[in-house]
DNA sequence: TACCTTTAGTTAGCATACTAATGAATCGCC
DNA sequence: GGCGATTCATTAGTATGCTAACTAAAGGTA
């Protein structure tokens, strides 16, 4: 009889998978010396892409949770890299006027200036990464993405009820660092 | 006037590298509780996975530097990494009988049985993540990720002479943890 | 043989990441 | 209005990762 499809573990997914955390660990070294060059590491730039991004937004301020949810990140860990972004002049951190158990998060005027200086570099680097594929191959390479990318944030959160509403600004979505 | 194509820095490109940053920043929110399940790390089972993959091409102990080479980490993350394993059972380290500065590595019985045991729930866990894409979408995938990752090793190890020779086994890859 | 350079592994110190537990403050529901 | 449940941030403790510096052992060459 001829060979069923649908075998044990389909080879491809092993590779595919592979490739996928081989890709990873390869962008981690391009990156993070990039950002060692202006001082700070991948996780601070996470947090000035963020409050750049707000900014642009017109919040100049954001809860240390609600910059959490934006990078994915547990509030444990937030506490850390702001703790030293703080040492280090790029972000203040002060009390909220509405919520005595919060704090807020904003960029100061040196964070600011490192935050765009860092942006025009990092667009450059990531032009690079990607050079390896066409235009018309990143877009692809994107769509994959993207659509596995939904299917596991449907896997991550079953979330309540049947239909989860869901209408946060932050879609869960992208851990912004590297 | 009509606005030129060819911007300033293609859109493209940007979102496609965000979803490739994104997406691992799933993945990895799935299968670190997978292995805490088995009581290790993901890293640790980075260390187990090489270790059985060398018993199986006939190497029953490999050196730290070795170890070092395949995971991509540098050798104090190893010796770390190591500490603990030993620590817990599953991995012995030895005296290399040739080299008196060397150590070798090898997997204890605990070790290989774990090992065996998470390396048959870890492919039922690929499947499920790689599930959000058809095996012709996981091809094609597949094929654009290496193609990337070709191209970021070129850029990375722009090493000696024009011509790079290069003929480890260890095709200085992957990362294999995750 | 003697000395200088390179290699293997470890230690020290820093930056992240996580879970669990704490203390404050706010919410929500009766 | 009030009290239990939830939320926000922090602390404590563990696991990685890195660079820099150090020890011990090999190698290579004068």
């Amino acid at each position: 009889m001829p060979t069923k499809r649908v075998p044990r573990a389909s080879a491809t997914t092993e590779v595919t998978y592979r490739s996928i955390i081989r890709l990873f660990g390869l962008i981690r070294h391009i990156m993070e010396p990039f950002f060692s060059q202006f001082g700070i590491t991948g996780s601070q730039w996470g947090v000035l892409q963020v409050l750049l991004r707000a900014e642009e937004e017109g919040l100049t301020r954001l809860r240390l949770t609600d910059l959490g949810d934006r990078l994915l990140v547990q509030p444990p860990s937030i506490t850390g890299v702001i703790d030293r972004m703080e040492r280090l002049g790029l972000v203040a951190r002060s009390a909220s006027d509405t919520d005595l158990r919060s704090k807020v998060v904003s960029l100061t005027p040196a964070g600011r200036e490192l935050a765009l200086r860092v942006r025009k570099g990092h667009a450059a680097r990531t032009q690079a990464i990607l050079a390896g594929l066409s235009p018309k191959e990143q877009e692809h390479l994107h769509q994959l993405l993207d659509q596995l990318g939904s299917h596991l944030e449907a896997t991550l959160e079953p979330k309540d009820g049947p239909v989860a509403p869901r209408v946060g600004t932050a879609p869960s979505s992208a851990r912004s660092e590297v």
